[in-house]
DNA sequence: TAAATCCATATTGCATTCATTAATCATAAC
DNA sequence: GTTATGATTAATGAATGCAATATGGATTTA
């Protein structure tokens, strides 16, 4: 119950962390010092070094004598992600398969648990934020410092591409995410049975599951009016 | 003439961190604050928004209550490396020679330049130095978000891997980094013609030969000596 | 003699204060 | 009326001083 500076700092970490990640703070928005640091209690000293280790971890972006904002998402960013996205997260978790400890499964399969409640009786920021817990267990799976720091960077615009497309809540979305659920599954089954060739093949579907729903969202189908009904 | 804290501080960041990537500051090193504080003539307060950035760049670890220390090269780092870099380095490569705009192109060549200079008459640590910058302008080349920052966590330890055995200079050495040179070009030329295929291909060859130098040295010939002269 | 605990010292972390830089608005000149 | 320049204000950056935590050594006890 009595917290101290450092409790009020990490919970600053996690909160700025987490409001990113839901979209509660927007793309590109910029972020004051001297507010923060009233509001959570710190001195703005430990809040700025807060801003640069998110900046570090591609959540934010700093720039001289203009204060913190949160990273941009831009024009280019989608194509940037489906360049890079499938690669990764196929490498991933095939090193995920081969390194697992009981202890990181035993985790991977609790994370899963709690993304099935959060879509059962959860909001849209339950489920980003259990699906983001989800792979990130797989990434520290994978234990690999090389390839860690870009998919952190992916988990992170992931969520953020999500939740785009998690608020407006359609029945085709219900099946999706269900779907999404068999497959974590699947990738859990693959890791425990240590065969990495499945988890490889199991995380390029996962990964045109979530593609495909992007697609729909950034490409929806035509309005189909006659263009004069809309004036 | 006159260098206002701010331009101190950035040269901080750049001496610790070429520092780091040339073995001056040794892996698993602790940084002293105050001492480093009074060396570069800022007060601890940014300098230790200099270690947290460092940090999150992947050249330094940051522990609480602990201080900083320059990131480590444990038994696993080899292995990590191995499976991440032919990946990452081919990807930044082929990304690098669909988007590189002349500008880029052109402070490509000039790193050559530098490159080749240093092999004439440079040290190891200048080598070392202008092989990065070589690399570093590839992977702004390539302008993918997501790609980058593990690309940039590879070339960190490129780096410093390299030094191990730029060190001692044997005659094998020097075909091999005249070799490497010939390699750069030619990935220029594949840039500069947009010929993505070429560059990913010579990418991977540049890799091999790489790979090549740091299994040499991990796993030198065998003494060839009857054990008992030895001891 | 070995181990454990406690105290002294050094180092890290935080808050406050001061300096410096950028942004905004008003005023004046064209 | 518009633009440019200057002054005022807000916000970022750095330094100093103080609090909290960890480390190393000494002393005491088994």
């Amino acid at each position: 119950m009595t917290d101290s500076p450092k409790d009020r700092k990490s919970a600053c970490y996690e909160q700025i962390r987490k409001a990113i990640l839901t979209l509660e703070l927007e793309p590109s928005c910029d972020l004051d010092e001297a507010q923060l640091s009233e509001d959570f209690g710190i001195s703005r000293t430990p809040l700025r070094e807060v801003f640069r280790q998110l900046s570090g971890e591609g959540y934010l972006e700093m720039r001289a004598n203009r204060g913190a904002r949160v990273s941009a998402m831009t024009h280019t960013t989608l194509r940037d992600f489906f360049l890079a996205a499938p690669m990764i997260y196929a490498a991933i978790t095939r090193l995920a398969a081969g390194n697992a400890t009981a202890a990181q499964i035993a985790a991977l399969k609790e994370a899963q648990r709690s993304f099935k409640q959060s879509l059962r009786n959860g909001s849209a920021q339950d489920r980003t934020l259990a699906n983001y817990r989800f792979h990130e267990i797989t990434g520290d799976m994978a234990s690999n410092v090389y390839l860690r720091p870009s998919f952190n960077r992916l988990l992170i615009d992931h969520a953020r591409i999500g939740m785009t497309f998690y608020r407006p809540h359609t029945n085709v979305m219900a099946e999706k995410l269900s779907l999404a659920s068999e497959q974590h599954d699947a990738i859990i089954a693959a890791i425990e049975a240590r065969d990495e060739a499945a988890a490889a093949r199991l995380a390029e579907e996962h990964w045109q599951l979530s593609r495909g729903q992007i697609e729909l969202f950034v490409m929806p189908a035509a309005l189909d009016l006659p263009l004069g009904k809309l004036a």
